[in-house]
DNA sequence: CCTGCAAGTTAGCATCGCCAACATATGTGA
DNA sequence: TCACATATGTTGGCGATGCTAACTTGCAGG
C-alpha cells in the first residue's frame, strides 16, 4: 500500500499502474484489476472501492472487467482468494521456520496471522466479511479448511496427539479464535485507544500457555 | 444490487413498515430509517443495503434522510450505535443474572455475546467493520470502552483482583478475543462446514478454565 | 491470408448518494 | 388568534456506479 509518492509532482494521483497499454489487448488485465482493487480496498476499506476506479488505475474502460468476471462479487471473491493464499503462505512459512512441537512454532504461527491482519487490514476484513455467494465458492471454503488444517497440525504436534482428534481440533479452534479476535481488535484500533493497554507478547504468552497446557 | 424482482404483484414485499404516514411529518423518521436499515443489513449484509430502499420501506422520498443525517456514513454509525447499545444491554443483563465471582457469570457473558452475533449477524459485522470516520465518533468509542469495562469488571470479580489491574485487563481482553473470534467464525459459517466440528459448551468450558485459572 | 475468438471499446440504462429549491405542518410570540 | 420562523417533508436533477449490448480490434491456427 502507500501509494501517493508514485506520480509526477502532482498532489494525489496514483492512477495508472500500467505504464502504457502494451496494445489493444494488454494480456494481464485480470490480475491487474485484482491488484488495483486490492490497493483500493486497503485505501478506502472493503466497501469503499469501485470497479470504475480500479479500471481507471488499470487503464481500461469500465466495461472491460466483465470479460474476466461475471460481476462485482466475483471480483471481490478473486481478491479474497489471493488474500487467503497469501495468509496461508505466511502461516505455512512461519510454521516451517520452527521445529515441530516447539512452543515457538505456535507463537510464530499466531504472529504471522496478526502480522497479516496488520499489513493488509482491508483484505483481512474482506476475507472474513464476505457475506453473499461466498459459501457457493468451493475454492474459498477449501482454502479456509486448509488453513485451519495448518493450525490443527501444529497443535497436534505440540500436544503429541492426532491433529484430527477432537481435542486437537478444539484447541486449535480456540487458538484460532484468540488470534482472529485479536487481529480484528487490533485493526479496529480498539487497543490503542486505551492507553498503554495490552502487551502483545504477554498476551500471546498467556494464550499459549493457558490454551495448550496438557491439563 | 439484485433488482429484477422489484415489480408490484411480486412474492415477498415487506415494504412499508409504517402503515400510513400520520401526516406530512410523521414524527419519527429518524428511528424508522435506522430500523429499516437494520433490517436491510440483516437481509443483504452490511454493504448490501441502500438508503433508497430504506426510504421506500419507511414510506418517504429518497431525500428525506438528509434532514436527519449528514450522509450515508452517519446513518451507518447510527445503526451501529443502537446495535452496540443492544449488545451492551444484553451483556449487562447476562452478568446481572449471576452472582459476582461465579463461573456461570462469565459463561453467561460469553454466551450473550455469541447470542447477539447469531441473532444480528449483519449488525454485528457492521459494528466491528466500520472503517471510515468511526474513530471520529466519540460516542462509539465511549460505548466500546464501557462494554469492555463490563468484561473487566466480571473478570476482576472472579479473580478477586482490581478490574483495572493489568492482570485483569489482560485476561478480560483475552476472553474478549476468544469470544469475539468465535462469534465471527460462527456467523461466517466456518463451523458448520466441517462436520460435527466444535462443541460450543466444550469450547466455553475450555476457554473459561484455561483463561481464568489462578495460575 | 483469412477467418474465428478473445478481449478490448463506446453508448446507454437504471439505480444510487446527495443537493438545491420548493412545500407544508407545527408551535411560538405579539 | 394569527403571522411567521423552523423543522421536516417533496420534487427534480446531477454525476458516479454496476452492468449490458453491440461494435471493433488484433492474435492464432487452419
Amino acid at each position: 500500500m502507500s501509494n501517493a509518492e508514485n506520480g509526477e509532482p502532482s498532489v494525489a494521483e496514483p492512477k495508472r499502474l500500467v505504464e502504457k497499454k502494451t496494445s489493444y489487448h494488454h494480456g494481464d488485465l485480470r490480475l491487474q484489476l485484482l491488484e488495483a482493487v486490492r490497493q483500493l480496498v486497503e485505501d478506502h476499506g472493503p466497501d469503499g472501492f469501485s470497479i470504475a476506479e480500479a479500471c481507471r488505475r488499470a487503464g481500461v474502460s469500465t466495461a472491460a472487467p466483465y470479460k474476466h468476471f461475471r460481476d462485482r462479487g466475483e471480483i471481490m471473491r478473486g481478491v479474497v482468494q489471493l488474500g487467503m493464499a497469501r495468509l496461508r503462505g505466511a502461516m505455512q512459512e512461519a510454521a516451517d521456520a520452527h521445529p515441530p512441537g516447539s512452543p515457538e512454532r505456535i507463537v510464530a504461527l499466531g504472529r504471522s496471522y496478526i502480522a497479516f491482519a496488520r499489513s493488509e487490514p482491508g483484505v483481512f476484513r474482506m476475507v472474513f466479511g464476505l457475506t453473499e455467494g461466498h459459501e457457493a465458492d468451493a475454492e474459498l471454503t477449501r482454502q479456509g479448511e486448509e488453513t485451519l488444517g495448518i493450525v490443527e497440525g501444529v497443535v497436534g504436534d505440540f500436544l503429541g496427539i492426532d491433529p484430527a482428534s477432537p481435542e486437537a481440533r478444539l484447541r486449535a479452534y480456540a487458538l484460532w479464535c484468540l488470534v482472529h479476535g485479536h487481529g480484528f481488535l487490533v485493526i479496529d484500533d480498539k487497543l490503542s485507544e486505551k492507553g498503554p493497554a495490552i502487551d502483545e507478547t504477554a498476551f500471546l504468552t498467556l494464550v499459549g500457555t493457558a490454551m495448550l497446557s496438557r491439563r
